[in-house]
DNA sequence: ACAGGTTTAGACAGACCAGTCTAAATTAAA
DNA sequence: TTTAATTTAGACTGGTCTGTCTAAACCTGT
């Protein structure tokens, strides 16, 4: 169907934007232009930007957990996959462009009174702990950390590497993350 | 003087307005009602938003270097001083508001061009670090991990942490990466 | 052929934005 | 007192923004 097509085509042009340029710096109208996609159109298939971030949210973390499961499936040592966890970022950031987690992102470009998005952010970033959390605990590691203890500090890690490359547009936090963490397991 | 009160006073407002809100989401409307200065008053002090988003960065980070002597001055165990950096960044967040570090906030609403902003903050974001490995280095830790590697790993987890309190309005993942450092202390 | 769902182009409203300007008032310094 | 620096209120420009609307075209399934 064209829906779909029209849709995916919003959705891969405003993520793309909103990741590189922020959510409040990126306006509809060049949305719409970028994509090829009329005024009517957007506002056919999205009822609001807010609704478009939402949309493209979810789309996000979902291809998250779709790209996660097939790079970690390439690691039979269930051990290197919790390293593999941080590898998937480098990778994935190195690929869209040095910019951060588009989750953080979203999250600090919120306005006020967007109590909705940031929960909807809220539930989206625990699901991506307990996707760590099950990778940790599947991992037989050295027990010098509990399995929370471990969880916490992989996805603490993570999210302080994914700041310093929002900030230096490179991967080497997320290195030095990534190695912190061979350390201790 | 005078001079001194506008600005000091224009630079509290947009501060806090920057810190809450964001940069982008936050008008010089905004500004000068709430700190109840005319227009032209702002624009004889600031030649643009830029100029006072640079100028509002460079006193928070003095002002957090101010703060941060302040508070480890009051802890006498060398060691102790490493996680008092983190309790620094607790009792801060508690203080004002619970949305994250600032210049991480303002780096995430940077837009395409704002590349002199951009190395600003690398520049303010490399003092804090560099303040940090001081500390570290002073400290007489175990050496589990180098000078270097704990710093990193203060630093990213507390990075880490001050985006989890951004999201979730709270400490708990400070309180985590102050668990997780004074067991490798 | 027909109907309904989809897409187009573009005008439009109403609001906000950053920054400029004027002219008068206030303050401080000499 | 005179001069210069500072502050005020507010109009104004030119631009951008989200969202609405219209009227016509296009496609798709029946």
């Amino acid at each position: 169907m064209k829906e779909n097509n029209l849709r995916q085509r919003l959705l891969d042009t405003a993520g793309r934007l909103f990741y590189e340029q922020g959510y409040k710096q990126t306006g509809i109208n060049q949305i719409i232009e970028e994509a090829a996609i009329a005024r009517g159109s957007f506002y056919y298939h999205f009822s609001s930007k807010a609704e478009l971030l939402a949309a493209y949210l979810d789309r996000f973390v979902n291809d998250w957990f779709v790209g996660a499961d097939a790079y970690l499936a390439k690691i039979t040592d269930p051990k290197a996959r919790i390293t593999g966890l941080i590898d998937y970022r480098i990778t994935n950031q190195k690929k869209r462009g040095l910019s951060g987690c588009a989750l953080l992102k979203a999250n600090a470009g919120l306005e006020a009174g967007d109590d909705e998005l940031r929960q909807h952010i809220r539930i989206l970033k625990q699901k991506m702990h307990d996707y760590v959390a099950k990778v940790v605990a599947a991992s037989g590691h050295r027990q010098i950390l509990s399995n929370e203890a471990l969880t916490d500090m992989v996805v603490l890690l993570s999210d302080g590497g994914l700041v310093g490359t929002a900030i230096y547009h490179n991967t080497n936090d997320l290195e030095k993350a990534n190695l912190l963490i061979s350390q201790l397991i």
